[in-house]
DNA sequence: TTGCATACTTACTAGTAGGTAAGTATTTTG
DNA sequence: CAAAATACTTACCTACTAGTAAGTATGCAA
């Protein structure tokens, strides 16, 4: 993969979170990186191409963390996630989930897929944590797994969207409540 | 106000909760009711008033409900407000929060200032009907009301977006485990 | 050295965006 | 009944959107 084509996936996946699909343009791009316009159309035919992309580059990073992660106790492994969500709370960046969630309706059948693919990996790792940190007494909550990761991830998603409007504290209140509430 | 207009503000806020703020245009509106893009700059000279007058409607409603369900108690008046979330949920619309908080830095600062109000008045809300239902044991959680409310609140932003991607079951695993949690 | 692939630029298109000025029909008011 | 406010339409504008076709410079391989 040329350099090119990674800047500007790299700058789409920020317009994404900052701006989301529909409210940023290939100007937006291509003026940051000294590019025309057609020089990105060269790489990504469709503004669709470049959304899958963008995923698909999301999807490989979060495979790559969660790895790197797997030999943690469960509750540092949560931790570790929460660490992620702080660092974009910090950039002003909301998670791509929420960015691509609000914009569903109208995104290509392609992306929909992608965007699909991306929850399911999200909450089937947190679901596998969350089980195995119970097992070892490192996590402790009530009812199902699955639903416990639910409400996780969508804690962490609109903390992040939440922080953005009334400041954030709001991600530093939820992060820590959810964590008291996970360690008992 | 006349008919028109309410009849703008009325699909103006449905198109907000489902293409979000970037994802509809005028013509959005005009055709389905039968009228030139004219016509709707007449009632709102710029996009944006058209979405502060959708954010000052929901502003008026939300108070209505809430002051309805006032003689309830907490935990039904709970109850209520995830009425109002299930509804949205089966029309496939997400919260008005959660669609212009993405948005959130492409707005302009007099909508920017509708959304903080927004957001800090269901907030409010959600605090004294927890702080409330703790006292008369009708609720039970631990922290903070305002820390929990900020929890619930953001559970039930995410859980539409969530349900839009992943199918309305996400909606009620969340809920059902999130009263589940209140009631101990 | 020729030929071909890569990575672009130049120059363009059709369509749509939000927005405006001027005109018109209808209703309301003095 | 005349003036004025209301609620639009007609006709337009500029800016921008995603997207394309054709041309060009560079490097690499046979």
């Amino acid at each position: 993969m040329s350099e090119t084509k990674d800047k500007i996936v790299e700058l789409a996946d920020h317009l994404l979170r900052v701006k989301g699909f529909n409210g940023f343009s290939y100007k937006d791009i291509s003026d940051p990186l000294s590019l025309k316009n057609a020089a990105i159309h060269y790489h990504f035919p469709a503004k669709a191409d470049l959304g899958v992309e963008v995923i698909d580059h999301e999807l490989t990073k979060f495979a790559g963390q969660t790895k790197r992660w797997q030999s943690l106790p469960e509750d540092e492994q949560l931790e570790k996630l929460i660490g992620v969500f702080r660092k974009h709370c910090q950039d002003k960046n909301i998670c791509l989930m929420g960015s691509l969630a609000s914009d569903f309706e109208t995104l290509s059948p392609e992306m929909r897929v992608k965007v699909q693919e991306l929850g399911k990996r999200i909450l089937a790792w947190l679901t596998g944590c969350l089980e195995q940190g119970r097992h070892n007494k490192r996590l402790h909550f009530k009812g199902e797994a699955s639903d416990r990761a639910l409400m996780i991830m969508t804690n962490l998603q609109s903390s992040l969207l939440m922080s953005r409007v009334l400041g954030p504290q709001v991600f530093n209140s939820i992060s820590t409540q959810l964590m008291k509430d996970l360690k008992k």
